[in-house]
RNA sequence: CGGAGUGUGGCUCAGUCUGGUAGAGCACCGCGUUCGGGACGCGGGGGUCGCAGGUUCGAAUCCUGCCACUCCGACCA
């Protein structure tokens, strides 16, 4: 992409209303608008990050079994009265009447849809496990929307719903999202803890919420400082026994404030292994057993023939809460350091002299190289002094800069700055090249 | 929802207390000099000061109401 014509509204100053790192960053590399409380527009720098996270989270889904539907972010009223929520949910859900007075809603969640459009099919138990997920938009109408997408009223979320015959099914359902959440956190660059959650009226051990640490986060947490460094899994485990390694998480101490306890931290943890942070919350998961399909009568025919309840579970990712997160998480004085996995374009090629017609035809043939070794590229064409280039790539923070200016092209060589380190190397295109494809 | 605060060109902000008809820096447009870490000179364009009402000869400035946004706290992917 040409930056002369792509559309990156920088901002050189931080506008006053964002107070926490990563919604000043992304108001200022342009990635996003606000356009009301907790509501924003995504620009295009944006919306390729949250494209590529939500792609990351699609693939680890379906590697987990699950399969994806879009249910729609309007809901009928009437399925939330079924499930007798809707009475209890408050007013953070909007509520929106049509033109023929029907109560309608802007789903918040989607456990009543994906129940309704699960009792309409599934009758026997021959068809579970089944696992439906989407990645579509929500909305709450928090009372106080801060800290831009992390805490917005209109977000993107991947929700799955797991069902099963019974509750060891589900608890296999369970372990499935556990490992995917791990693989997915770790390959957007995140280290995620999960944490022991609260699991409301239905009681049990299955709920975790997924922690990045950071010093923004909005919660505190405790946990063993050794899970914090524990890898992923990876994909290449046994999908169908899968207790062994949620037992390795599970087994070492981690909790949020809520689910706290004091005396249980202090002797189930060594003294070098306490560890006390701040977190952000970027996934949910819980088994909820047959709270919905028993009102709403999700039933199947069980291997004896008679009827049974599905067992149910949901997980949730914050897609968009996600960018915010890996900011907190990714960043410095300069600006963003996206991790590869999600950057918006894996190179930017700087021209210090888009004037010098040896110095751009270097540039284009550059970019072309990249481009031919498919990697996608943000060329910086722009008549700007130099000093404002450097400053808006350190911004917006892609992984690589390919600096090419007079000096360089009558030398034969290019600069190459690696932005997380800072380390940069002067060399032969095709060694950069080299370097930048290898 | 309780408490606090802010609304003045695209952005950051001054002016409001002590009413007199809107200002700076950045950004933007033109010309020129520049050009390896957000340059400089000259010349321009753009706001009626969140909205409504009131007081006054006169309101960004005083009064009333409303709206929006932000922050702290309680709640959530």
């Amino acid at each position: 992409m040409r930056l002369s014509r792509y559309f990156l509204p920088t901002l050189k100053e931080t506008p006053s209303e964002a107070q926490i790192v990563s919604h000043r960053l992304m108001l200022r590399a342009g990635l996003i608008r606000q356009e009301a409380a907790g509501i924003y527009a995504w620009l295009p720098l944006g919306l390729r990050v949250l494209k590529r996270i939500e792609q990351i989270v699609r693939e680890e889904q379906e590697r987990a079994g699950a399969v994806e539907i879009l249910m729609p972010t309007i809901q009928l009223a009437d399925l939330w009265r079924e499930s007798g929520r809707y009475d209890a949910y408050g007013p953070e859900m909007l509520r929106i009447v049509d033109r023929h007075k029907r109560d309608m809603l802007y789903g918040p969640t989607a456990e009543e849809v994906v129940t309704d459009i699960f009792r309409g099919f599934v009758k026997s138990y021959r068809d579970l496990p089944l696992n439906l997920f989407n990645i579509q938009w929500k909305f709450r109408d928090e009372q106080r929307p801060r800290f831009g997408v992390m805490r917005g009223r209109e977000f993107l979320m991947k929700d799955a719903y797991s069902f099963d015959v019974d509750e060891v099914g589900a608890r296999k359902s369970y372990n499935r999202m556990f490992v995917a959440y791990l693989n997915t956190f770790s390959r957007l660059g995140l280290k995620a803890v999960p944490m022991r959650a609260d699991t409301g009226p239905i009681g049990g051990d299955l709920s975790h919420e997924f922690i990045i640490l950071a010093d923004t986060g909005e919660s505190q947490v405790f946990c063993d400082r050794r899970l914090v460094d524990m890898p992923a899994p990876g994909p290449d485990v046994d999908w169908n026994d899968l207790q062994s390694i949620v037992d390795q998480r599970t087994a070492l101490y981690a909790a949020t404030d809520e689910m706290h306890e004091a005396d249980r931290f202090d002797a189930e943890v060594g003294e070098g292994d306490r560890l006390t942070a701040r977190g952000i919350e970027v996934g949910h998961i819980f088994y909820f057993g047959t709270k919905y399909s028993k009102p709403m009568k999700a039933i199947v025919a069980g291997p004896d023939g008679k009827d049974v309840p599905v067992h149910m579970g949901s997980y949730g990712v914050g897609v968009s809460r996600l960018i915010g997160a890996i900011i907190e998480a990714s960043h410095d004085d300069a600006g963003i350091i996206w991790p590869e996995a999600v950057a918006p374009f894996d190179v930017g090629i700087i021209n210090l002299r888009p004037n010098d017609e040896a110095v751009s035809a270097a540039c284009e043939d550059a970019w072309a190289k990249l481009k031919a070794a498919g990697k996608t590229v943000l060329y910086d064409d722009r008549d700007d002094r130099p000093g404002g280039k450097f400053a808006t790539a350190d911004l917006i923070g892609l992984p690589w800069q390919l600096i090419i200016g007079p000096k360089g092209v009558a030398d034969g060589v290019v600069e190459l700055k690696r932005r997380a380190t800072g380390e940069r190397e002067t060399l032969p295109l095709d060694a950069a090249l080299q370097k930048l494809t290898a």
